[in-house]
RNA sequence: GUGGCUGUAGCUCAGUUGGUUAGAGCACCGGUUUGUGGUACCGGGGGCCGGGGGUUCAAGUCCCCUCAGCCACCCCA
């Protein structure tokens, strides 16, 4: 019994899921398109190296939320948890810093060994871009706005948040988290248990944490604007002018972070509250450091990632089913007739199913619950005359038809 | 990984202080109606009560373990 239960975390998209799925997906593809980012696809595990050098010894993903495993050839395997390390590899694996900028889309599955809740599961799916090659804030810009694009293309922009903030350039950075570190030292004895942690981890972290204690001794902490140069404070400015131009309403969240080495400048969130405490939707940054750590060419890279199903969960917009033509032969010679005019309608592009046991009564019913427009009816002596009853579901209304003018009749249900 | 709540039919849920063959609505199948659907009426199938162990004359109900889901933390999309 529990061997037929799916794997937890795991979950299977029936047609009505998949359907959302497919919406999210397609309209991030289409909007990548506009905005010139050719989809890409890389494989799903990658060797255990690739992610563990981008993304951190320390880092949780790494520490304990891998899925890796060794090959009969003895390969250190790790399924994506994430896909931006994949891109940067197939980036240098194929030799494309000669062609810079590149631009591309991407979308799949993603694992981490989570405990899952809603909006998290251990198999999930994002739809992501990757820009590699722009250094100057405008890439941030645009980045970003086809981020708002892909919500607004989904109906879900307004239930949305933008939040932004810097991380500034790496000396900035480095020096901010000398100052942080320096003083919350001196209050190792009042930090909360999970602060201590990411004292050594992740000292940015300790703004965001959720402890009272810790929250009392944030707000008498150095703050980020103080340490930023002049260089990272003019990219945040530009930044910002861009997003203004464009008209992308924003709010400045200095706790924003990321835990990452290589991410610096831009750090950016869409969020919801509408989906519990897993409320972020989209979100990205620039990671110049990236490549060059993974031993290519230094190579600026800006990016982000969204949730496939925590989009949909979002989306309160209905994704229509298809509708079917149903043809309902009654009748011997009609039962013969039935696929071959079944065949000529798949060919012209309908949907076209066939409704072959019960009454007629029961197969109208049939096609009811197939969601069909149309049935077509054809009994024997119909057939005879080279023609068959063609009934609109929605309407009831219902006619004789000639065989050869079915296809043009049923243009109006396309 | 830690804590709290929950698990009865395909779905949403009843089920008394432990007491005969475990119920409803929706869905499904059949009939009223052998070529005209969505409505109505009548009938039917479907459950190892998440799984395992224990207490008891007796467990869906009480206890323990386990699995899964939900919620929060951690972290993230």
């Amino acid at each position: 019994m529990s061997s037929l239960q799916p794997v937890r975390g795991t979950h299977d998209l029936l047609p009505e899921d998949m359907r959302r799925h497919r919406e999210v997906l397609e309209a991030g593809r289409a909007v990548a398109n506009r905005f010139g980012y050719d989809e890409i696809a890389t494989p799903i595990f990658e060797k255990t190296e690739v992610f563990k050098r981008t993304l951190g010894d320390t880092s949780d993903v790494v520490t304990k939320e891998m899925y890796t495993f060794s090959t009969k050839g003895g390969d250190d395997i790790t399924l994506r948890p994430e896909n931006t390390a994949g891109v940067a590899r197939a980036f240098m694996s194929n030799g494309l810093s000669q062609q810079l900028p590149v631009k591309y889309f991407y979308g799949g599955p993603m694992f981490r060994h989570e405990r899952p809740q809603k909006g998290r599961q251990r198999q999930f799916h994002q739809a992501g871009v990757e820009l590699l090659g722009v250094e100057k804030p405008q890439g941030d810009v645009e980045i970003i706005a086809l981020g708002v694009h892909f919500l607004k293309e989904l109906g879900v922009y307004d239930d949305t948040v933008l939040e932004l903030n810097t991380l500034g350039d790496v000396e900035s950075r480095k020096a901010y988290r000398d100052a942080l570190v320096e003083y919350f030292s001196n209050f190792k004895d009042q930090l909360s248990e999970d602060s201590l942690d990411r004292l050594e981890k992740n000292p940015l972290r300790i703004l965001d944490s959720k402890n009272e204690g810790d929250r009392k001794l944030v707000a008498e902490a150095p703050i980020f604007s103080d340490y930023l140069n002049d260089f990272s404070k003019d990219f945040f400015v530009q930044v910002k002018a861009g997003l203004d131009d464009l008209g992308i309403a924003y709010e400045i969240n200095p706790r924003l972070v990321r835990g990452l080495d290589y991410y610096c400048h831009t750090a950016f969130e869409f969020t919801t509250t509408a989906l519990g405490a897993q409320g972020t939707v989209l979100a990205g940054g620039r990671y110049d450091g990236l490549i060059k750590m993974m031993g290519g060419p230094a190579t600026p890279g800006v990016g982000w990632a969204s949730g496939i199903e925590r989009l949909s969960m979002l989306m309160t917009r209905e994704v229509s089913a298809p509708k079917p033509v149903v043809i309902i032969p009654m009748g011997e010679a009609a039962d013969k007739r039935a696929p071959i005019i079944a065949d000529e309608l798949r060919y012209a592009g309908y949907r076209t199913e066939l409704g072959y046991s019960g009454n007629l009564k029961k197969r109208l019913n049939r096609a009811n619950k197939q969601n069909a427009c149309v049935a077509i009816i054809m009994g024997d002596d119909e057939l005879a005359e080279n023609s068959a009853t063609v009934r609109d579901l929605v309407s009831g209304d219902q006619s004789i038809v000639k065989l050869d003018e079915l296809t043009k009749k049923l243009s109006i249900y396309r």
